[in-house]
DNA sequence: GATAAATAGTACCAAAATAGTCCACATTCA
DNA sequence: TGAATGTGGACTATTTTGGTACTATTTATC
């Protein structure tokens, strides 16, 4: 349930990156390498990070990519914003013609409160968080919670 | 950004009316004319949220779907689990192949916690307090949180 | 028992969103 | 000047989603 993006993921994952030397300059070449991922993609999420104010571009030969803030004041619902777009939870924003049902748009009006809920949670989570090591804090038998990693 | 199908929409639609008057039976062709949605497609959420024991069905002339509890013990997030299915924020999850970089599996690891932030997020929030009229909480000026109904 | 009214299950199609790629252009360093 | 690198936009293919249809099964009622 409630689904991100992969390309989000590769965001995250991108950001990481760039946060363990936030000095270094990196091309979308070298991170495209050492990650892994195609050239193309890459290049496209690092547009998407930069447009949000994410990342510093340099272009030219030499050029590259830093993160525009210390990873600190970077949040994870940032990176997932810049990528994914600022859609709602629910996409009944403007088109209130289609519930006309006193029900229905009393539901609507509480959507509110549960994406506040979930993006204050989003937004506790820095990229300085993300970027460090797992820490094992419990481990728990496998099995036990069969969707322990899924929402 | 974080998205949630659109029939996942109608899914708290259809639980919240069911709530209304929980004692009564409801038939799917009821919910559907009075909440102005199309049959098939009502009937299609009902089965989802019944195989997730969210509601009781009976079967035959007269019959129709009742919820399986008190609207105080059904949470939005299991609403949304029924119908959506229980993805993961990333879809990370088994195919631990693609990403053979330390980093990134770093990464991966800490997005369980984010899962978990949001999941509870979505947990406390009952059917119950979905179903209550909107209480205007706080008037904000408008424009002054440009995508506050956003995530 | 027959009949009508419901749910149950499954398969299918069309449309929309997403992922991923490519190319022409602008900029900068050497 | 040339090579390396970011910029912007368009394009295509794949996947996901929304929505529909059909048949079987169950049950209340007459």
């Amino acid at each position: 349930m409630l689904r991100v993006g992969k390309l989000t993921d590769y965001g995250t994952v991108v950001m990481t990156y760039l946060a363990r030397e936030p000095e270094q300059m990196r091309s979308a070449n070298d991170i495209a390498a050492e990650l892994g991922l195609a050239l193309p993609t890459v290049s496209k999420i690092l547009k998407a990070l930069l447009h949000h104010g994410l990342l510093v571009s340099h272009r030219g030969a030499k050029g590259g990519y830093t993160l525009a803030a210390p990873a600190e004041a970077i949040s994870v619902a940032q990176i997932i914003a810049a990528i994914e777009g600022p859609i709602a939870l629910t996409e009944c924003s403007d088109t209130e013609g289609s519930c006309n049902q006193e029900t229905g748009c009393s539901v609507r009006g509480n959507w509110q409160r549960i994406n506040r809920a979930v993006r204050e949670a989003l937004e506790n989570v820095s990229l300085a968080e993300l970027a460090r090591p797992v820490q094992p804090i419990r481990f728990m038998t496998p099995g036990a919670l069969p969707s322990a990693g899924s929402l």
